[in-house]
DNA sequence: ACGTTGATTTCGTAA
DNA sequence: TTACGAAGTCAACGT
């Protein structure tokens, strides 16, 4: 990695065009080629950058200043006018190990799925991902309570549900999202429409789970018969961990 | 403006969890407070950071090393132990000056603005930004061609498209992206209903354009009897200047 | 202050 | 490989 301080312009053209004009900045550029551009501000983002792969020349000019360009392969060009340079490392950091998140969509997924019961009482997990022809349903549960559905008895095919479960009560999928909006509302409603539109799942319910859900989102999803349940990531491992709770 | 270099180990702990093993990173802390964690690779994009407002503590271990722990006021926590300093520079870079943007979905607007016939033939604009009840509505234009529609001899509020193009064909309600997913269709298609409900204006049609469209979008979009036009940012800027294209 | 939309989004994952 | 959804999205703009 090389870090340089420099007095410096750039210019950027490519999927759109931008101009920094003469100021104090940091130029970093890293072991897999990417060039960074950072000024004293703007929390984490750069003023500009150039992302691997690209091709890296660096020209000399008159009284130490010179000339950086970098251009991806798909025609960008960063140039940066380096006028006067006030500091210039390098270091080796060797490759990084890598990060590991926890607490992401995926996660309280796997926990609403092994606590089904958070969603409404007596809920059961059917299916986690559920294929629809637009797409996978996060959760397919199922409520024993309501209305009563017809006995099918003919076998179902491999990603079907448990054929058992539809003797009584009825379906409910379920949106997980870690803060909901009106779009998690639109998506669990085409979702919902294509459920209905088998005759073996329906009737079909809708559940938006989410550990935030907009007011806005919470007035469509009502409108359209769809319940809203707020999950409390704390308390729902703790579901999952019944054991836990027992002490 | 700091930059460290040091083998570290670092935590965080806020809306996810997240941990970094010991490794030789870039700690960067900017002027406004700023906290960034950077590896080697991994493009732009920091492996780990904190952004202002926080509060920034360090404390000395044994044989240099430190602990770094920064607090957003929302509970987040960034925790990183240094356990082995090789760098420690600090720069003055003073205030940036601001970074000029061109080529973005505004620009695109102003493009297709200016040459409306690339979003059908005959196409004239009558306003950008027409403005609904939920939002404006990118570009309004008419359509020469097609069905019939009243004409309206009465004066019209300003915002009101000119009467005189209404005596023939139809208005056309366009949306402009980038890139169009599903939820510009469903945009377009809530500015439509709205429209329509206009007997001034109704029937308005759709025309979704972007520079690229996901499949499934334009399978929602035609289901709805909207149209997909794909647009080629440089062909515009060709279309929207056309004394170039005489030579 | 809040909500909405765009982004050189970037990044991961599943088909 | 491509396509689509999520992101500690962030940031800008309009209400």
């Amino acid at each position: 990695m090389r870090l340089v301080i420099a007095r410096c312009s750039v210019d950027y053209a490519g999927r759109l065009e931008a101009h920094l004009p003469s100021a104090i900045r940091l130029l970093m550029r890293k072991a897999d080629g990417s060039v960074l551009v950072h000024a004293d501000g703007g929390a984490y983002k750069p003023l500009n950058w150039m992302n691997p792969p690209n091709t890296f020349s660096e020209e000399s000019g008159p009284e130490g200043a010179s000339r950086w360009v970098v251009r991806s392969p798909k025609g960008e060009t960063l140039t940066i006018e380096l006028e006067e340079v006030l500091a210039d490392h390098r270091h080796d950091l060797g490759v990084d190990p890598g990060l590991r998140k926890d607490g992401v969509e995926a996660h309280l997924q796997e926990l609403l799925a092994a606590a089904p019961g958070s969603l409404g009482d007596g809920f059961r997990l059917v299916r986690r991902e559920y294929p629809t022809d637009i797409g996978p349903v996060d959760l397919l549960c199922h409520d024993p309570t309501g209305e009563q559905v017809a006995i099918h008895l003919t076998s179902e095919p491999s990603p079907g549900p448990a054929a058992g479960l539809a003797a009584g009560g009825h379906y409910v999928a379920v949106e997980v999202k870690r803060r909901a909006g009106i779009d998690a509302v639109e998506q669990l409603a085409r979702y919902l429409e294509r459920l209905n539109l088998d005759p073996i799942l329906r009737p079909v319910r809708g559940v938006l789970a989410a550990q935030a859900i907009a007011p806005q989102a919470r007035v469509v999803a009502e409108a359209r018969g769809i319940h809203c349940v707020v999950v409390d990531y704390d308390v729902l491992r703790g579901a999952a961990e019944p054991e836990l709770r027992l002490f």
